[in-house]
DNA sequence: ACCTGAACACCGTTCAAGT
DNA sequence: ACCTGAACACCGTTCAAGT
């Protein structure tokens, strides 16, 4: 017990603390001195794998990315790349948040410096974002989305979902009913707003 | 010089300077230090006035919730209560988050504890939320928006802008052109959404 | 009443030193 | 290479003391 701590991975344990203290205690509560405490390391062991707290952050922030990104596509996907999937996705949002409210506090809470936020890139297959510039284009393509230009339809459609999820975690909302019925009525109004309009 | 400070009031000067900080550095700039020091008074003078950092935090959120408040009003009545001012208090609330950045980011960001966030009183005359609901009942009135519950579709529209103006103030969007770009397409996709039927 | 200065318990970060 | 302990410059907050 007094020989050095051999983490098999030290930086993910440190990002899976964080993550534990952020969801328990708030961001605020966060410090790096706590997390050394609770991992057994000293209080300056985390300068050895990331450069500073807004670093570790940064981490936390990534990893929310991928895993948003992930479920984003496997809505769209095993929802069969048409409305339905198209509804998915925006529910898997919300839940994404719902579910994960310390990462996506820190994804989008603005409580990092020189965000990790990926800029929209209508072209990146690998990014959440780029995911839903396509997948409006193949509903314009089927005619079910209005012809506007796809880069704006999604700034708006994030936009939505987004609000939805801050309302959801920042506690505007009783969960979980409330929010049930909240994202139930956006995706539909969201869906009518974005429609193409009926053919002449 | 050495005789103590007469502020005509210290607490409103406290308030001014805490939001110019917030402004230029961020809001983890923001210490009752240099409050204090900037106003030329002791560090702890702030205390006379204010319980904490936090109670400091809730009355800049307070300003900015009297200023929306003033600010929607305004739009919807002047607007001429109807589908025109409708759309006149979605700008305005965009409008308001790039206006005062500084103040939606204490609104909204999480940043308070015991936050002083109105919560949704679809009978209160002197909140935002308030005017917003009561503004929707009168568009349902005059047949214009479907007839979902008032406070479910007042808590989308609210969504729907709150996300505008997170991305708008996040740096996502360049400023204005894309700013003013998606507050027009999403104003007007917003009413397509949650406008009424076609009556049989 | 209102303000001050010293003090306390906490941070993030740096750095020389240990293995 | 990786980790430690002491140290530094900063916080928010408390409190006895001044006018």
């Amino acid at each position: 017990m007094k020989v050095s701590y051999h983490h098999g991975d030290l930086p993910r344990a440190m990002v899976r603390q964080a993550v534990q203290i952020i969801q328990r205690d708030g961001l605020h509560a966060l410090t790096l001195r706590g997390v050394g405490e609770q991992l057994g390391v000293s209080r300056t062991a985390l300068y050895r794998h990331f450069t500073d707290k807004n670093d570790l952050l940064k981490a936390v922030a990534a990893e929310g990315f991928r895993m948003l990104q992930a479920e984003l596509h496997e809505a769209w996907t095993s929802g069969g790349e048409g409305r339905l999937g198209f509804a998915a996705m925006g529910r898997a949002y919300i839940q994404f948040a719902v579910n994960h409210p310390s990462h996506y506090r820190v994804m989008f809470g603005g409580s990092l410096r020189g965000s990790d936020m990926p800029t929209p890139d209508p072209d990146g297959t690998g990014d959440a974002f780029g995911t839903l510039v396509h997948a409006l284009e193949a509903l314009q393509r089927a005619g079910v989305v209005r012809d506007d230009p796809p880069m704006q339809l999604a700034l708006y459609v994030w936009a939505v979902v987004h609000g939805v999820a801050m309302l959801a975690i920042d506690g505007v909302l009783k969960p979980p009913a409330d929010i049930v019925a909240l994202t139930t009525l956006a995706i539909e109004r969201l869906r009518t707003g974005i429609e193409a309009p009926p053919a002449g």
